[in-house]
DNA sequence: GTCTATATACCGATAGAC
DNA sequence: GTCTATCGGTATATAGAC
C-alpha cells in the first residue's frame, strides 16, 4: 500500500475536504468573481462547515489563490506535455492548442477566473499565479520561435499571436453559455460543429491559417 | 444657436451630471466587477454626492446597464460606419476592425466590462444589451458572408471567425496593464509595435491571413 | 476536527432638512 | 436639485463549546 495520503477509501463520494473546498470554490468564483462569491455559497456546495472551510484552507484570499494555482497547474502540465510529445512546430502548435483548448474544456472554470482577472488589470495578482502564466505564454512562443526557425510560420510577433490564441481560445470556451442567447435574437445557427474537441482543430486551422507561410 | 440640450458653457468641466456619473461608473465598474464597485466610490469619482447619483440615474442596477448601453452604442455605430463606408469584403473587414480596434482603444473599460459579463455566463444581461451585441455581431456576419460570395473568404464558421475576432481584440486590449508585469517575469520583450493604432493593422493582418481564400 | 452563534464592519439605499 | 445622517441588511471572520 503507497503511503501517499490515507485515503478513507471505504465509502463513496468523500474526497479529502480540502479538495472539495477548491472545487467548490473554483466554481462559485468563476460564476460570481471573487467579490460576487459568498463564502457561505462556497461551504454550502462542497458540504462542508464554514467554519472547516477557514480550518482547512484560510480566508476567502488565501482560497482564492489556491483555486488559481490549482487549476493553472493542471492546464501548463497539459500543454507542457503536449509540446515535447511532437516533433514539428507545425504539428507541437497544433498538439498545444488540442491541449488548450482540451484542459481549459474540462475546467471551463479556469478561463472564466483568469478572463475576470484580465478585466481587472491583473493588478495584484500574486506571484505564484503570474509564474503559471508566463508558462503557458513561453511554452507557445517556444514553438512560435521554433515554427520560424524551421520556416514554416511567418515571422508573427510572438506575444500578439499568443494574445490571438489564448484569447479566442479563452472567448470560445468562455462564451458557451451565452450563445443560446444569441440564438434567440439571431434566429438559428448551426453550431453543431462548435460542440465538443473539435473546437481544437477548428481553432488550430483558423490560427494556423493565420501563421503558416505561404508561398507570397 | 441649437436648442439642443442647455450647456453651461461659461465654465469647464462641468458637463451634465448624468454623464459624468456615467463616465466614472464605466471606470469603477470595468476595474472592479458591478459587485466590487462601491456606489460611493463612483459617486466620489465624478464628484457627486451619492444621493444625488440616486436621483439622476437609479440605483446601481440601473447605473450598471445605463453604462453598458452608452458604451455599446458607440462601439456598433463606429463598427457600422465603417463597414458601409468600404465597398469590397476585404476592404470594409479591414475597416471594421479597424474601428472595433479604435473604438475599444478608446474606452478601454467597455471590453473590459464585456468579458466580465462573458466570465459570467452573460446570464443576467439586459435584453437591450444583448441587442447591441447581437448588432455587432450581425456587422462582422455580414462582412464575412459577403466577402465568401465574393470568393476572397473561405467558407469560415461566422461565429467561430467572429469570436476569434473579437475575443483577440478584446484579450489585445484588456490586456494592457498585465503585459508590463509579464515582462517582469518573462524578461523584456518588444512591444513597442503593440502600442497605439498600429494594432488594428496587426490585427487584420493576422486575422484576415486566416480566413483569405488562397490558391490551394 | 467539527459546528453554532455571534461580533464587527461595510455597503446600498433613503429619509428628510434646506 | 442638493446634501447629511442614518437605517437595515448582509458578509467575512472568529470565539468558544463539544
Amino acid at each position: 500500500m503507497p503511503p501517499k495520503k490515507r485515503r478513507s477509501s471505504d465509502k463513496h463520494a468523500t474526497k479529502d475536504p480540502r479538495r472539495r473546498i477548491l472545487n467548490a470554490a473554483s466554481k462559485v468564483f468563476s460564476e460570481d468573481g471573487f467579490a460576487g462569491a459568498r463564502v457561505d455559497r462556497i461551504a454550502e456546495r462542497a458540504g462542508v462547515n464554514k467554519a472547516m472551510l477557514y480550518y482547512h484552507v484560510g480566508d476567502k484570499e488565501a482560497l482564492y489563490e489556491a483555486v488559481l494555482v490549482h487549476n493553472f497547474t493542471l492546464l501548463t502540465g497539459a500543454m507542457e506535455g503536449a509540446r515535447i510529445s511532437e516533433k514539428g512546430a507545425e504539428q507541437q502548435l497544433a498538439s498545444v492548442l488540442g491541449a488548450l483548448v482540451e484542459t481549459l474544456h474540462q475546467i471551463p472554470d479556469h478561463p472564466r477566473l483568469m478572463v475576470r482577472e484580465l478585466a481587472a488589470g491583473a493588478a495584484d495578482l500574486p506571484a505564484p499565479v503570474v509564474e503559471q502564466m508566463a508558462r503557458v505564454f513561453k511554452t507557445v512562443r517556444t514553438v512560435l520561435e521554433d515554427g520560424r526557425r524551421e520556416g514554416v510560420f511567418r515571422d508573427v510577433n510572438p506575444l500578439l499571436t499568443h494574445l490571438a490564441i489564448v484569447g479566442s481560445t479563452v472567448f470560445l470556451i468562455a462564451s458557451g453559455p451565452i450563445r443560446q442567447r444569441f440564438n434567440e435574437v439571431l434566429g438559428v445557427i448551426d453550431q453543431s460543429d462548435l460542440e465538443d474537441e473539435a473546437l481544437g482543430g477548428r481553432i488550430a486551422d483558423l490560427i494556423l491559417n493565420g501563421i503558416r507561410k505561404t508561398d507570397e
